[in-house]
RNA sequence: GCGCCCGUAGCUCAAUUGGAUAGAGCACUGGACUACGAAUCCAGAGGUUGCAGGUUCGAGUCCUGCCGGGCGCGCCA
């Protein structure tokens, strides 16, 4: 974490020698380009304004207490008045053994302050099978998971059922409505019912159940199939979700909210508070008040409630019973006019609204032979996560959703992505990780005993392995800034690069050599962290870090 | 009409959140295996960051206005 130590370093010397008690906002990066230094900061052109001195004279300044620290190279000040620093070699061969001495736990951070977050993802109505757009979702709201636990937050990842409610009545419906017609019957299947094959395979289950099913009072009939589709479809998203890498701490019904009585306790809180009133027979919430374009309806005039009742309620469990710092909702980019009167709904009810964090993530649109194909569950068009995961496979599928940021769009055209296997750059880091497995067992093979502790690393000058090493040290950065800014893709991003100088190193240097073992030593010290930085950042992205391949 | 997101190389996307000469993969052209895995490497070509203004030491990034695309605007979820 040099980076860490240089803005410590720069904090204090503000502080001691610029006499500044409060310190702006600056950064301390890696430039794009070599020859401006393995770090750099614009401090000096930040102060310059608040000082009122010539940047350029600040950074020197600055630049000659910097130069006092041993874990410097060389520093160096430039036209306005960047900051360049050349970190020196011994700090890096210091850092090579704590790679290796923190393994697993090398990245891990404790930025996080051991806040509780509540990440929550997927949450797809019941009503059918994930499709791809969820697997985008899953694939996101997991990776977030891991990067935020390893990050040093105490994370609770949890998928929130509709169990209820009107589109599960319909799901019933749909299912009744299909037995009665493998029965022989003729029935009139309305346009918003679910038109799924699914949907046939749990009638047939149904009248195989329950044989006396169509005899049966036709409310109950229905209720028995809105259970068994519930038990069924659940039953499979869950399957698909284990077999994607993505588990749940909880699976959170709103049934049970309802249960529980949560919902109404927080009608009655918002009631009190003045926020609630009745029009034309329904139960309204003046979220109009708190941000939102318009009120909102709680309760319909048939006396059901709405979807939006029910998740105010888990909003408010969430964060003042369940006592969560930080919620993260993940929700598809069609609901972001629904994220107002959620936090309007917070507002109302006395909490922080900043305590939500919704993240939008944009649609994945399936290109099939050229062609836009929409995705609509209840039309029964859409390709199914689980047709994906056999055709491409789990690490790729995962690879593909995490390559993005969450607010482009995917186009993910079907035949390409089947096709596309061995090009996916999900190989190519893999691959890596392979390499250097093998590597090992060569070198076992040869006798050559790897025991970190006691590589001398003296006479080794590590010219080859620079750009391996400042890659290595780039890893913990990669970790704060993508927790820091809730984007796994760009632990994508550092990978596929990191890979590329590994690869690039591998080709050019001859790591083996059996007449010259202690520096075979040092290059395989280099490798091992290698390996680490591989295998934990493709398990953060939960992507496998294969031995062979 | 209003709201959210997007517009960057032929295609798919990045860009350290306002930093220095905008980068990758695919595709294309040419090269590298008698040595640890060629699922690799090296080199080349490819750009007025949709357009026009503005803010400042500095803009792909922020502000305003256009143009184009996606999504949403229910007593559905």
């Amino acid at each position: 974490m040099i980076r860490k130590k240089i803005r410590d370093l720069i904090d204090s010397i503000l502080h001691e020698h610029f006499s500044l008690t409060e310190v702006p906002f600056y950064e301390v990066e890696k430039p794009r380009k070599e020859n401006f230094g393995d770090y750099a900061t614009n401090v000096a052109l930040v102060l310059a304004g608040r000082l009122k001195k010539n940047p350029f004279e600040i950074a020197k300044s600055i630049a000659n207490f910097l130069r006092e620290d041993q874990d410097f190279e060389k520093i160096e000040v430039v036209k306005p008045g960047f900051i360049n620093i050349w970190i020196s070699l011994d700090y890096y061969k210091k850092r090579l053994k704590e790679i290796l001495e923190l393994d697993k736990n090398f990245g891990k951070l404790t930025i996080g302050k051991g806040k509780k977050v509540l990440v929550e993802f997927v949450s797809a109505n019941p009503t059918g099978p994930l499709h791809i757009g969820h697997g985008r979702g899953a694939a996101f709201g997991d990776s977030l998971a891991r990067l935020l636990a390893f990050a040093g937050y105490e994370v609770v990842k949890e998928y929130y059922i509709n169990d209820r409610g009107t589109q599960m009545y319909i799901l019933g419906n749909s299912v009744y409505l299909r037995a009665k017609e493998l029965s022989g019957e003729k029935v009139d299947f309305p346009d918003d019912h679910y038109k799924g094959a699914y949907i046939y395979d749990i009638a047939r289950e149904a009248l195989k159940r329950y044989p006396d099913l169509l005899s049966r009072e036709e409310q109950e009939a229905i209720a028995i199939c809105k259970e068994l589709a519930l038990e069924i479809i659940l039953a499979d998203i869950k399957n698909d979700l284990k077999r994607f890498r993505v588990f749940f701490d909880n699976w959170y019904s709103e049934r049970k909210l309802y249960e529980r009585g949560v919902v109404e306790a927080v009608i009655k809180v918002l009631k009190e508070k003045g926020y609630i009133y009745e029009k034309e027979g329904a139960l309204w919430f003046a979220s109009s008040k708190f941000g939102d374009e318009k009120d909102r309806v709680l309760r319909r005039s048939n006396g059901e409630y709405t979807y939006f009742a029910g998740d105010i309620a888990y909003h408010y469990e969430k964060f003042v019973e369940r006592d969560f710092d930080i919620g993260i909702n993940i929700w598809g980019a069609d609901h972001h006019g629904y994220v107002k009167r959620m936090k309007g709904a917070l507002k109302a009810l006395n909490i922080d609204p900043e305590k939500l964090q919704v993240i939008l993530i944009q649609m994945v649109n399936l290109l099939e032979k050229g062609e836009k194909k929409s995705m609509s569950t209840r039309a029964g068009e859409f390709v199914e996560l689980k047709e994906l995961l056999n055709e491409v496979g789990v690490d790729p599928v995962r690879f593909i959703f995490l390559s993005r940021s969450p607010d482009s769009t995917i186009e993910f055209d079907v035949e390409l992505a089947k096709k596309q296997t061995q090009e996916n750059p999900v190989y190519y880091v893999q691959y890596a990780h392979a390499r250097i497995c093998s590597l090992f067992q060569k070198a076992e093979e040869k006798g050559i005993k790897f025991e970190p502790g006691k590589i001398q690393l003296k006479n080794f000058d590590f010219a080859q392995e620079m750009k391996l090493l400042k890659k290595l040290e780039e890893f913990e950065d990669v970790i704060e800034d993508s927790a820091r800014t809730l984007s796994p893709h760009r632990i994508y991003y550092y990978l596929v690069d990191f890979a590329s100088v590994f690869h690039e190193y591998y080709t050019k240097i001859r790591i083996i050599d059996e007449n010259d073992k202690n520096s075979t030593l040092a290059r395989l010290l280099v490798c091992k962290a290698s390996q680490i930085v591989l295998k934990n950042g493709l398990s953060l992205l939960g992507v496998s870090a294969p031995q062979k391949m």
